[in-house]
DNA sequence: AAGATGTCCATTAACGTTTCCGTTAACCTT
DNA sequence: AAGGTTAACGGAAACGTTAATGGACATCTT
């Protein structure tokens, strides 16, 4: 083995430079490292210990751009980066290292236009899959038609649309406020009010029709009054809404929150006219964000985990990247957490 | 100009294809779309027009496998990504696409190992830099040796250690819980209690040596009683803290707790007991995250922007990449929002 | 013993860029 | 008009890797 100056140098070591130390060819070398047929054990062992000695570090950029394989990155797009949920979706799938997948990531800030550009970016740079969390806007629709187009395996995480007919993962909302209601009816609850979000957000809209369905299965009739829009789920909004609730000449005696935050405002109105949860009035969020276990009294919420969600997201995904006939669709069932608000 | 198969098939086009289509070199393509010297008005304007009609997209891997400079990437290495505070920095970091700069994201979830292991995954996709939230133990200085080792620009953020030379940002914890304290203690309060955090975080470790320095200034002793661990900064260690303090023979007029999950529990447990805040008991927290709004009343908290830290963080390494002999080391001061709990 | 098979390695060519170095022709000099 | 400058382009090499092909040699067949 002959060292030479090239190896002392700062520059980061190639396949060049141990086949030199070696005298043998890269491309002895390259098949020593990848475990590939052809090779002595001898020399196997001989290029790895030059290459454990060399610190040598394949260049994933020359790997991916001669074998052509999408290179071992996804990319994911988030609406919302700080959000808790979309955090906990990106924690589940960056957490698992195995996959030697590294990720790249994006916030599209609920702006389709932005959300294009990271498209366009991500195909650039030859990510292997796209992971979207679609904006609620229509136009996130034509996006996800590009990325059919340029061939990038996609799965859509969260949120779909009607007709979409790829790769998706959510949870089933229809369902998740069919429990909730369910249970406040249990528990002898008769008035139930919805707090809502946005009205083009799918999501909301499907909340709304499973609070709806869960009162009429229990021949409850629908009570307009108590139906009332926090189209920016804050808790500003929560605070607002929950004294027009509870100052109507029939105030409700449940209410339930399409988010946590929002029932953090419900929280704070109620305690200040004295109200105890869950007693004088119930309360249920969604999502059952860290927040819920930080308000008190704990806050009972439909379980959506989104580390769940995107562990499977990255699992599937990268099933959907090494067999282009994969294909997987599933929407997850989600749980009512019962705690004491209710 | 020459529309041949390659360009309808589906294989994303090339500068060749472009080439092709107007029978001139590839070299010519690449200068006219490169806004390079040595290329006329029109051919760069035929070129563009061409480009736009194959909607072409530069592979970047080839790039900047060719030109050496650093891949438009950087990353980022954070100890726990679902963190409120952590997931604004990473928001800061991504949030202006401006840059033009991508971003990989990594979790150390507070392990060097894991940390050292995403170092070295970067560095083989040639990351241009990185910007790294250490972990708190000391193996991490290490990790940040053999950033320097394999020359990868590189920026510190929120933690950093004694003997540390390079680049780096963060708050200024000491002057965060002095201001806590003078503001507490402005308000009459005297018997102050801190839950601090692990020992061996610097952070936490300032944060008690501003609390120690605020009292000293002040002619207050040091109660030793007064000061308790909550090395996991949970609000279930809030809760058992507080019991703790309340139930002293001469319990504390005001806690300053170094994380606002920990107030939560504060709260949780003087409410149990009837205890008003902040008549009763006044709380400051600390990083202003979202929950501190949610309480009720609103938490007095020492501001961490890690929106600001993670924006700065970006702008910073991206001078660093472009300049090897640009150097950027700075401390922020952080400011104390006055709210209802204090 | 002659062919067949297998082992282990080298040579060469790509992947899509950018860059160095030419080349050509037109346009200035004086 | 001879030489010099400039503008606009092409050819070829290079970045670091992997894949296809081929060749030398040893070992197994029958």
């Amino acid at each position: 083995m002959l060292i030479t100056f090239e190896l002392i140098m700062k520059k980061r070591p190639t396949l060049k430079d141990i086949a030199n130390a070696l005298n043998v060819s890269t491309t002895t070398v390259s098949r020593a490292l990848n475990n590939k047929e052809d090779i002595s054990k001898e020399m196997r062992s001989k290029v790895r210990e030059v290459a454990k000695m060399l610190d040598y570090r394949p260049n994933a950029l020359a790997r991916s751009l001669r074998s052509k394989s999408s290179s071992k990155v996804i990319g994911i797009i988030i609406p919302e980066v700080e959000h808790y949920f979309f955090s906990t979706i990106i924690k589940g799938i960056i957490s698992s290292i195995d996959g030697d997948y590294l990720v790249m990531i994006g916030e599209s800030r609920h702006d389709p236009e932005v959300e294009r550009n990271i498209i366009k970016r991500f195909v650039e740079h030859f990510v292997g899959g796209i992971i979207l969390v679609p904006t609620k806007q229509k136009a996130s629709k034509q996006n996800v038609h590009y990325l059919k187009d340029v061939e990038v395996p996609h799965i859509l995480l969260d949120r779909t649309y009607e007709t979409y007919e790829g790769n998706f993962l959510r949870y089933n909302s229809l369902h998740g406020a069919e429990v909730a209601i369910d249970h406040l009816i249990s528990k002898g609850k008769q008035r139930i009010a919805i707090l809502k979000g946005s009205d083009n957000c799918s999501i909301s809209a499907e909340r709304l029709k499973g609070y709806k369905n869960s009162l009429k299965a229990n021949n409850i009739e629908i009570d307009y009054d108590l139906i009332i829009s926090c189209p920016n789920a804050s808790t500003e909004e929560g605070i607002v809404a929950c004294k027009r609730l509870l100052s109507l000449s029939q105030p409700p005696d449940a209410i339930f929150t399409i988010t946590d935050h929002i029932a953090a405002g419900v929280y704070q109105y109620a305690s200040s006219i004295g109200l105890i949860i869950p007693d004088d009035l119930a309360v249920v969020g969604y999502s059952n964000s860290d927040l819920s276990d930080m308000l008190d009294p704990k806050l009972t919420s439909v379980a959506q985990d989104g580390f769940e969600l995107g562990r499977i997201a990255k699992e599937q995904m990268i099933k959907i990247i090494n067999d282009p006939e994969y294909t997987y669709k599933n929407i997850l069932a989600s749980s009512l957490i019962k705690k004491q608000s209710s």
